[in-house]
DNA sequence: TAGTGGTCTAGACCACAAC
DNA sequence: TTGTGGTCTAGACCACTAA
């Protein structure tokens, strides 16, 4: 137990082989989790805490360093270091994401979602082509080497928030000639206009995967730091088993839980 | 395009606003990108390196630093700073790990999987009471605050290697009296016990979460910089919809792609 | 304006890996 | 033994925030 009361110097093992930011970073995050240091409070400064442990700054800040990479406090430029508040939390039931009804009603998937929560929603088309498909792509999809594809890059906001980047594949072949190629894909979205041309969606598959955001990542959606996001890659198939879109997904892992019901069998 | 040879000093913008560490992982990143530095090899020493862009160690570092939480790098002490190379990966499909199949035949839904693979198993029983329900999974178990359950925690590796801190909580109301609370829970493991008692599941239900490891997470599970963890919840209904287990695992995120089917609806 | 975090310099000594 | 990364010191100046 440590008070933060009357503490001249911190004991710290200076002959061992634990490193001093080490120790440091282990002395804070134990008050964290204690919550002697609570979510929204401001850690002391910097210089305060370097004196109190006897260390110079760098040190100190190495060991800020370690608690910042794993996602335990949110530093603020000339205001201070702040324990982090866990984020307010969507919960993403796969299954109930693509519903025929929603699409029926003349609405995107993302549009009934946000209007379900009373968000306002926003989807910024940030590029629009028909290019030949990207390797890594065109295996999933099960196209040939160069097939046309139309891309859709797409950033979508709740409220001003940006929620995640999205960009979809769409065999050209099934896209020529509707709206799936334009920027506004009209009522229903993509689904509608596939389904409208007889490519009726039977079932879906999602692959997800997290890692560590890229800068670019990071600053489109931003992320702050040590919060890696998710990546999901959703396959959208037909009854014969034809990939009729491939949507390919980033989203900040700490503002989503991803739920997956299934039978037993 | 940067050749790597021939260089003196790199030229840095040092009136810009940009930090020089910065511009330093941009260009280090683009290298990596590109190919210059492939995976699995070394980066000139950070000698040779701050030389030729011409700043301190600890700027450097500082830029190294922002590449290895990216996940890009591995560094080995005494040898030097390499590209990361992707982990060999294994694709779980949600739906099929827990087959009644493997069951029956008198295996744990685990080995069954390792058998598959040619992997030499091995389980570690970490923990293993009957305790009173933690908050947390008391809620998500629809239990009583303050119920017993029988704890197991565990770790899983294949040949060697650490794959997944698993901890399972079964209400005591239905272990009692059966080998789950033993350390062997003998053939077809725990649910073979629970469906023997008539206690018979109908359906699961996964949540999916990603967060950077804790220290102790890190060390148990040998995970390097920069990669986080799912952490899966899953539970096991009957046709009740009564929460027969709860199972709380955590993966190192970057050997994992998981898998979930389901039809549209 | 005072205090905060952000960046950078110029050193030093250590433990470890490879030769 | 030599070179590598790991840690630490003792400063300095800057940009930003809040009072």
């Amino acid at each position: 137990m440590r008070t933060g009361e009357n503490v001249v110097t911190e004991q710290l093992d200076r002959v061992g082989s634990v490193p001093l930011y080490a120790q440091i970073a282990d002395a804070l995050r134990a008050d964290i989790r204690s919550g002697l240091y609570s979510p929204g409070v401001a850690l002391p400064s910097e210089r305060k805490l370097m004196d109190r442990f006897g260390v110079t700054r760098a040190t100190f800040r190495n060991a800020l360093g370690q608690l910042r990479s794993e996602g335990l406090l949110t530093i603020e430029r000339g205001a201070g270091a702040f324990v982090r508040r866990p984020s307010p939390v969507r919960r993403i039931v796969g299954p109930d994401r693509f519903l025929r009804r929603d699409r029926e009603q003349g609405q995107a998937a993302y549009l009934a979602e946000m209007e379900r929560e009373r968000l306002r929603p926003e989807v910024e088309v940030i590029e629009m082509a028909r290019t030949p498909v990207p390797d890594e792509i065109g295996e999933l999809m099960g196209l040939d080497e160069g097939a046309d594809v139309v891309i859709r890059h797409r950033r979508y906001l709740a409220s001003g928030e940006p929620l995640e980047l999205a960009t979809s594949y769409i065999p050209w072949a099934l896209a020529k000639g509707t709206a799936i190629a334009k920027r506004d894909t009209g009522p229903g979205g993509i689904y509608a206009r596939l389904e409208e041309r007889g490519h009726v969606i039977a079932n879906f598959e999602e692959q997800i995967t997290a890692r560590m955001p890229t800068p670019e990542e990071r600053s489109q959606l931003q992320i702050p730091e040590g919060v890696p996001v998710f990546r999901i890659i959703r396959r959208a198939y037909d009854a014969e088993h034809q990939v009729l879109e491939l949507c390919d997904t980033i989203m900040p892992a700490d503002r989503y839980v991803l739920t997956y019901p299934f039978q037993a069998r």
